[in-house]
DNA sequence: TGAAGTTGTCTATTAGCATAGACAACTTGA
DNA sequence: TCAAGTTGTCTATGCTAATAGACAACTTCA
């Protein structure tokens, strides 16, 4: 039933647009993967790039793709499944989707506890902490920062070892701890601030969800407690109480 | 696979025009009849006469419709144009001129060569062939019934074969015959006889052309020889003496 | 650090899409 | 013959699609 020309009265960005979801649909562009630049898009259909970008326009609408400035623009991955169990890896959940972890740090400085971080600490109020805002990521794509919090007694220079291994595995294994687990977690999701935003590549007004948790040794002693925000869009929980 | 809002991207007067089409294809506008004055078309379509006007240029350009001033706009009954050159194949034919070619085996057995037979294949008279009884479509609509004989040692299992790939040319290849030519065509009408008119969806009465032709390979060796009855009034074969 | 390559944004122009109204030319049926 | 209804053609206007070029902003990699 499909008519004519199949070119008339279809608007070219909607032509270019159904052949790119076609390929994304069949698999010819990989979840994750980085589409052709622009340029080679509007060659491959001899159209002018302007006409590429709106097609390409529509798709990130719908949430199929994603454009990253400088860089390209990326299938959309589906949400990553992210369990929470007692033990919860960043790394390991990501390598197990199938996606390269990545970690970057934002900035590490002294803080002091206030009453609620030394309670899930516990140390006492006005106990020096090393705070760590780390950017944790699957591949390219931003899916949570988090802000957490060390004694600077137990760990001191934890920021400089997490900037060289970036990962919190990595870093308390650094001080002999080789096996830790979650001891809580709380959630609720919120709006992403200026800064977050920024850092998830996200659009104002986009949600991330709150992850409060606290992470002890074998022994039951507690080694960090983090708040993280996961770009909402990105990750779904997945809580199994088994 | 087609997306979005369905209707951005895609004009008016081809949403129109493909409305009216598929209102022909699926029998609601028969042929021959009257399509509701433009008026009418605008006003179910919510759309301005102009544009209506446009969508039935297109059809009209395509032969699927007719306009006739002061009167109205018909569904045109359109023949088939069926070209007869000496490359002649079926599915080339109908594709050009944008429909889907199909084609089905009705029946395949074991004959002998008549004389006749025999001397279009270059055999001997009693020679064992293979008799293919096959209807051809173009998109759902039956256009010939076609019985076509092959010798039956130089291809064996030929109906197994047409059952599957359902093509005649697809059939020779099969055979290592990549490429032939009609060597004879003999056109002639009558009336359908009464399995012809239930193959071809014909009433009672109605006229065939019948062709008996022969084809063969770059050699001059004949490969197959057919005797084709065509729905008269679904084509119109072409002779392009050149 | 710098070059190359990427996406983002701006201005400008041309062509096509869609609407609106009016009237001519023609057919049909009362 | 006339009125109603049909398709054909003209003018006009506003909006969208598509092209083109230039440059900014940013990322990546050597």
């Amino acid at each position: 039933m499909s008519m004519q020309d199949a070119a008339t009265g279809v608007a070219l960005w909607r032509q270019v647009a159904d052949g790119i979801e076609r390929g994304i649909a069949e698999g010819r562009f990989a979840a994750g993967e980085k589409l052709p630049g622009e340029m080679e898009i509007a060659e491959t259909y001899r159209v002018n790039r302007h006409t590429v970008r709106r097609a390409l326009a529509t798709l990130a609408e719908r949430g199929l793709v994603r454009a990253e400035r400088g860089s390209g623009t990326y299938v959309e991955t589906q949400r990553l499944a992210y369990p929470l169990r007692s033990r919860t890896r960043f790394s390991e959940i990501v390598g197990a989707g199938g996606h390269e972890p990545r970690g970057q740090l934002i900035e590490a400085s002294d803080d002091v506890a206030t009453r609620e971080l030394a309670r899930e600490l516990g140390l006492k109020t006005g106990a020096p902490l090393v705070r760590i805002e780390a950017l944790r990521l699957a591949d390219r794509t931003p899916i949570c920062v988090s802000t957490s919090w060390l004694s600077a007694e137990r760990f001191p220079d934890a920021g400089q070892v997490f900037a060289s291994v970036r990962s919190m595995t990595k870093l308390v294994a650094h001080y002999g701890i080789r096996d830790y687990r979650r001891s809580s977690t709380r959630i609720t999701a919120a709006i992403a601030d200026a800064s977050d935003a920024a850092r998830l590549d996200l659009a104002l007004g986009r949600p991330v969800l709150v992850v409060d948790s606290t992470d002890v040794d074998p022994d039951g002693t507690p080694i960090v407690t983090k708040r993280s925000r996961f770009a909402a869009e990105r990750v779904e929980f997945l809580v199994d109480n088994t």
